[in-house]
DNA sequence: TGACTTACAGAACGACCGTTCGTATTTTGA
DNA sequence: TCAAAATACGAACGGTCGTTCTGTAAGTCA
């Protein structure tokens, strides 16, 4: 990797840090300037605008995601197994993760730019839609092995999970609540209950009339 | 009331409507200066610096809310009917308010200011704590009622309807999803039917077997 | 109506924004 | 090793930011 790539790389990872926390708003090319030691100028040199910047930390957000959640998640087995893989990935991606101090820049940055058309808007509703159909496509395959329930619809699932995830970060970084982790939880093994296959459904039912 | 007290609702008002959009962030006192066609320095006299601004706008913000999701529902016999009036209170809210063209404000907000320490974090935490508090009480009243299971954990019933209503903005504002609407009644119908006492359990058993 | 208070405008402040340009320094590959 | 290319810097640009001041117009109330 040549030294501009390299420098490159840090100023993009720094960015990544100080957005999961500010948002696109609030960094500035003269923050992480300072922030990296560097000039101005020629931090700016290695994107050429703003914008650029920000795909660019899109981008690296999207790779370190498939590689701390997704590509994981694939080792473990089709199905429920793979679905379980899925939400405790997500929550170490948004717990446990020092390159993102403000939690998962995603949410950050989907309630930020929900209303700001333009290519980075785009690149992340993309990223988001694709990841929501990923999601869906994880469950219909847990109910082609029979672990959920044949008539479960596995995008309605997707949108389940989704809403544990924001609740917990809402939860966790807004509310300071210390349960925010225990009750995303908590859901989550409520969501697999009531998708699983049959079996499963009469271990859960009794737990409802206790 | 007074001119300055008019002048001040109006920019309040003007102010809450592009914060929903830009955030506390991306709103300016040049830029409402301009849409209401009053000088910076006169518009800022009202509030002496933008976090009164802002703090005023939350408080204006949390009024109408009470006013229009929580006043209403308590009309709404106790317990699950008045559960339903907030949650389509609050649909209207997000959904069809002139208001807030950019969605709930304090989704917007909650994101935004999480990590950012001073009184308008404090307030809107404060807020939002008080919120859910209210929800998961008349969730409490719903299992005093025996409309809702006497096991059932308010405060969690609370939490997976932050979740719905989260998600439902994630995939209506960001991903353009048609069905956000429809995903989320279905979740708070689903939320509904798993809280419900037993009777209604009985009925609802036979629709995971289908 | 007249005295008094309130409300607003205008100009300017230093600070920071994203961006451009010309120049120096460092890295790279033959 | 040496020239070409890549990389970084410093200064400056026009703009906008929140904020402060001073003067004037408008509203308020006896």
């Amino acid at each position: 990797m040549s030294k501009g790539q390299q420098t490159r790389a840090t100023i993009v990872s720094e960015a990544m840090r100080a957005a999961s926390v500010e948002g696109f708003q609030g960094i500035s090319i003269g923050m992480l300037a300072e922030r990296l030691k560097m000039s101005k100028s020629g931090l700016f040199a290695h994107f050429g605008s703003k914008e650029e910047l920000e795909k660019a930390v899109l981008d690296e957000a999207a790779d370190r995601f498939a590689a701390m959640v997704w590509q994981p998640a694939l080792q473990a087995p089709r199905g429920r197994p793979r679905i379980e893989a899925l939400f405790h990935n997500m929550l170490d991606w948004m717990l446990h993760n020092r390159d993102l101090p403000g939690g998962c820049i995603f949410m950050a940055l989907s309630v930020e730019m929900d209303d700001k058309p333009g290519p980075v808007r785009d690149d992340l509703a993309e990223m988001q839609t694709r990841w929501q159909a990923t999601v869906a496509r994880s469950a219909q395959i847990a109910v082609q092995e029979g672990h959920f329930r044949a008539d479960l619809d596995p995008r309605q699932f997707a949108f389940d999970m989704q809403g544990i995830m924001m609740a917990m970060s809402y939860y966790r970084r807004l509310l300071k609540d210390p349960s925010a982790v225990q009750r995303a939880e908590a859901a989550f093994a409520d969501l697999l209950a009531r998708s699983a296959a049959a079996p499963a459904a009469i271990e859960t039912a009794p737990l409802r009339s206790l």
